[in-house]
DNA sequence: AACACTAATGCTCAATATGAGTATTAGTGT
DNA sequence: ACACTAATACTCATATTGAGCATTAGTGTT
């Protein structure tokens, strides 16, 4: 063997589960610095990337997952994982890492259960893609604002208008990572100012970073806030094109159960009737039988899955995004 | 360093282009064996995954990309690339090799313009993927009998259902690999034969070879048909929500014109005043007021793309598929 | 037992979007 | 002047979508 310098592949997963308060990830349980699960991919052992990602999350947290799916690999220099914190098979200094991010969705808890592990509310760390109350509006009004002084090139200002829905622009829930990036190149998140202090060391960071805490959301370790967000990003987009919501779903639901846990990803409100309606026309869900009456109004059908959404290549949902608030 | 046997990152690229007979896509200049431009990734040398690309293609063939896209990062023991073949950088027995695919597009070449390189239109590799005519769908039509000789399970049945379109489903030309990974599965492309003899000889593969050539369409080295296949059913899919048609074609086209590089590149027919009424309403397109008369009918209006079309997060086209032939 | 309250479910209506044609029209070549 | 061809213009029925009002079946209260 040369002594070139190696390549490593670390392996980060956005686990999701939904629970009744929102959208939950979980973190790595490293002190203090926030990150994803992670691993380090093993040449010799893994068979292939997915095998891998599913031993390490259960060796970690105890949890077997179920949806497992590729997300992208990052390779930029610079915004790469500390490689002390690699785990094990770590390497020396000088080498390369390459991560690869994934997502797996974790199913719902049932009552009294615990999930192993440390969850977290994910909007924790991207609190303007929660548009559903006026906290979220006004996030990302302050960052806009911010951005907007920031943005000199017209491609700048356009790249804004088009991510945080300016100008007659609609509001794009599943561009999450879009919009984290031009936060990142604008310097209003704590990782830009971290990954550019390596380079040159010379403006006066503490300041800059309690100013960001606001609005910026809480930061994570590495680029994993970046994995974070493609996770969200894709987790949206797919929730339209594939009947993905109901491997984050109990096994049997409402439609304002099922609708709320749609809002909750998406960060959006929905009308109701005709999510109802476009939910009992697209034959993903039939009713069980069974009424739920635990809500102090009327009793609400539960629903299932139909077992045609279980084949591959289901058609997902369409979101019926209400306006006003009612 | 250690003696552990090292990772090497081997980076693909499906560079595609529109010529007027169809999608073409770069080979690699192999003798005998046909595959994608690859390189291996640089840990010291390269700063980002798609700067490595643009790199190797332009050393490679002498053209410079335009749009860059990463695909998805191929990991599995067995389907790997052979490590001779990977350039100078390439490792010694034992390393491990992941492939990241890329895709690029490399714009419309000119009337006289030849493009370097070797450029073979896709469907060669993919000969039911082109609906536009009777040959690809007998293609389509004697695969579906063979795959459905092969399934057993009733998951098995379903997933042919799905992606070929069966039993009151759809064709999605966007389900390539869905497509290609069933066959690969069924053991109806050469790869796969190739793959498994590896670890068990037995088979007569010869004479096996022989009958698949016929509707299995060409085989690529390595993994790299797998590649071509994630790389044409993201192109497929990305046309309808992002304004990316107009990387490949040229600068003013006639509505016409465009609407045949769709077809081809999604192997389907399209009603052809449908297809006008929504790209006119969309704005993606305005018109250049200059008329084009080359076809012997009516002169068409040229057309180019609007600047609305070049702003990030803009729409793609909706395809109106036409159900008969006219 | 009647009443207020709440959430679920039902139904209507206008505005668009889509699929599938038929009808003109402006060039080219004879 | 005439046939031919492809481009462009319209039409019409049928979904699909956005918004909103109306009714209903429970729970808890007087």
């Amino acid at each position: 063997m040369s002594t070139r310098p190696r390549v490593i592949i670390g392996l980060s997963a956005v686990v999701v589960a939904a629970s009744e308060k929102g959208p939950e990830v979980l973190l790595s349980g490293g002190a203090g610095a926030t990150g994803l699960p992670f691993g380090s991919f093993d040449p010799v052992g893994h068979r292939t990337f997915e095998l891998a990602v599913r031993d390490f999350v259960t060796a970690q947290t105890g949890y077997a997952l179920g949806y497992v799916e590729q997300l992208y690999t990052f390779g930029d220099k610079g915004r790469e994982a500390p490689l002390a914190d690699m785990g094990p098979a770590g390497g020396g200094d000088g080498d390369r890492v390459v991560s690869v991010g994934y997502i797996a969705l974790a199913g719902s808890i049932g009552e009294g259960q615990r999930r192993a592990g440390i969850w977290a509310d994910w909007y924790r760390f991207f609190p303007w893609e929660d548009r559903r109350r006026e906290n979220g509006l006004e996030t990302a009004a302050n960052l806009v604002r911010d951005l907007q002084a920031w943005a000199t090139t017209s491609d700048q200002k356009s790249r804004v208008a088009m991510a945080f829905g300016l100008a007659g622009q609609i509001w794009q829930d599943s561009q999450v990572l879009d919009r984290y990036e031009l936060l990142y190149e604008a310097g209003l998140v704590t990782e830009a100012l971290r990954d550019r202090a390596r380079d040159h060391v010379g403006l006066n960071q503490a300041a800059q970073a309690a100013t960001l805490r606001a609005s910026g959301g809480e930061a994570m370790v590495s680029d994993h806030r970046r994995i974070l967000a493609t996770a969200m990003g894709r987790l949206r987009a797919k929730i339209r094109y594939r009947p993905i919501v109901f491997d984050l779903a109990p096994d049997r639901f409402t439609l304002s159960g099922l609708q709320d846990l749609v809002e909750v990803l998406c960060g959006v409100r929905l009308h109701k009737q005709n999510f109802r309606r476009t939910l009992e026309r697209s034959g993903l869900v039939e009713p069980t039988g069974v009424m739920h009456a635990e809500t102090g109004g009327r009793p609400a059908m539960l629903f299932t899955r139909s077992p045609s959404s279980r084949q591959s290549g289901a058609p997902g949902l369409t979101l019926p995004l209400a306006r006003r608030q009612d």
